[in-house]
DNA sequence: CATTAGCACTCAAAATGCCAAAGTGCTAAA
DNA sequence: TTTAGCACTTTGGCATTTTGAGTGCTAATG
């Protein structure tokens, strides 16, 4: 790989980029300042398709980003690029963080926006959650509200009826007696054996403790699933490679397979931890989606709130603006550090 | 229209709806038990088309409903559907309401699924919306939570930096006393002078109580806005008759507007209150669903949560289906209340 | 010896023509 | 009033032709 070779295969990428449609030779001399004609560069087309970077459609077209194109262009030819604005969208959302609940979704809607791409979101499993606090608040004469505050800062609600009816002054002993015994308990330590003796301590109210405890369960097993966000399904639309509803079909049915999404993500990253890894077509190792590539980076701005964040689009992707983007939110993670 | 028009109608319509193909003399004689020939069939079809209830989309084809064939169908020809499954469905969905902040978006997937179309949910403005309860929650060394419970029985919660550090017991001293101030005063009531009022019963902690009281108007603002749910748009995706992209990304664009989606249900609905509305085609207003219809009605399960469903397919639509899928929403609130 | 002009060649996509199938309208007979 | 039968129309599929973009190769050039 000679220099004028790389500037060709940059030019080559930067058009399919750019235009989507196989490039040609003449396209190249007019628009990449290289001074030698479209012979030449004919001439160094060939090699290169020697060399695996690109291929012909068919025997007499321009020529399209082989994978391993793509691969070389992000190891070794890509630019960085500079994002004024997003950089401030960044901003405004980190330095402005009050729903925890919604935090991810909102990151994720801002990089769909910017990045015109489908964002990906994993919330992390967080290994055995527990309530941090407990709450029974009276709303109405035949109902009440559960507040549990968990170890992450999630906050969950539920409404329950009144199984047998409590004064205020009972609702906030039982509380407090709660929170006494279930604080900072995993899960497995809510036992036949602590319930009982918390029906005995409360012996007016099975029924309405049955229920909480019923609720407290089903709320810890559920934060301990992952939790996944997609937004921006409908910005890959525009593109002209997704000219085909079928296509549009299989993508949409592919990225609302939670097991699917949280395995690319964790591919995608690896172990390397604080960095932005990048997989390019087949290197996501599945068929379907052949033909897209996902940038993606761990993503963990306060305390108890981790994720996996992921741009995919198609392989003829903007790299460069889509990896910035990534940097731009893990700097900002490290400032607030 | 005599009796055997109408029969011919109500074939050529119910056939369309299956097969989204024009209807031949041909079938409707083998399909649709009626004991006259194709011929036959063909003149009333003749006198149909001059009646504006079907139409030929090209001379030698086969009949297609027309707009008001479509509305003649609904309004006199349609009969009623039994819906066990679904009802079923209904049935668990209602009966087991624990998280209010959900609910409609729940109804919305259950329809979404059920119908097999897209489902559009308004939840409406409820007016001026107050404070129940509050409650601020030590959560580590340097953050707080606070607990909004509205009067709609919403939860919200922000997580707010210690801007002033507090002991806990502080922290209780302070919600009791924002409990005192704030507890069901409209928006309006939390004017300059009872702020400065709160800051000086609690006169250590100004830039604290500073942003509680921005987070509470923010809270009661956005719960005066209204909030729409959108589930089950890919299942059009699978319609023949949306076999191009752009048709899709047209009808995802108009769905994703949230103006539009709460006129659609606004007019939709009507002033009728508690009935089923619908709109076919060219009804609803808006060139880009002119091949759209949309079936709506009002649904307030819960005190303090009101909203308008609709479910939204095309006017090729199951609409004895979808109409008593409503029916069966309506007659399980007028149980519940 | 690298570069390039020029030309023959290839292939995809668009345009054209043709034919069968589906379906109608109309007429004349039952 | 109904219907059998036939002429007529249009669509959609298929094969064929045309066009144009783009290449590869050769021979000439500095």
């Amino acid at each position: 790989m000679d220099k004028r070779k790389e500037q060709i295969l940059k030019a080559i990428i930067k058009e399919y980029i750019l235009e989507a449609e196989p490039v040609s030779s003449k396209t190249i001399m007019n628009r990449y300042g290289l001074n030698v004609s479209s012979a030449t560069i004919r001439n160094e087309m060939a090699a290169l398709e020697e060399l695996g970077y690109i291929q012909q459609p068919h025997i007499s077209s321009g020529r399209v980003p082989a994978p391993s194109g793509y691969r070389y262009y992000v190891d070794n030819l890509m630019e960085e690029e500079e994002l004024l604005e997003e950089i401030n969208l960044i901003d405004q959302l980190t330095s402005n963080i009050s729903n925890i609940n919604n935090y991810l979704k909102e990151v994720a809607l801002m990089l769909a926006g910017a990045s015109n791409y489908t964002v990906i979101v994993t919330e992390e499993k967080r290994g055995e959650e527990t309530i941090h606090h407990l709450k029974l608040v009276g709303l109405l004469e035949d109902k009440a509200l559960l507040v549990l505050v968990l170890s992450s800062n999630k906050v969950k609600d539920y409404v329950i009826p009144y199984l047998e009816k409590l004064s205020e002054e009972e609702l906030i002993s039982l509380s407090e007696i709660l929170n006494q015994h279930l604080k900072d308990k995993e899960i497995k330590y809510l036992t036949l054996d602590l319930k009982n003796k918390i029906k005995g301590i409360f012996p007016n109210s099975p029924l309405l403790l049955e229920e909480i405890f019923n609720l407290i369960e089903k709320s810890l097993e559920e934060e301990n699933n992952v939790e996944v966000i997609v937004e921006g399904v409908k910005n890959i639309f525009k593109l002209p490679e997704f000219n085909e509803v079928k296509k549009i079909a299989k993508f949409m049915e592919t990225i609302e397979n939670q097991e699917i999404i949280t395995g690319l993500l964790r591919d995608a990253i690896g172990s390397e931890g604080n960095k932005i890894g990048v997989k390019i077509g087949e290197e996501l190792g599945l068929e379907d989606l052949k033909d897209f590539t996902l940038i993606a980076t761990n993503c963990s701005f306060c305390e108890g709130l981790n994720g996996k964040i992921g741009i995919i689009g198609p392989t003829r992707m903007f790299y460069e603006k889509n990896i910035s983007l990534l940097e731009a939110l893990l700097k900002k993670e490290d400032e607030n550090d």
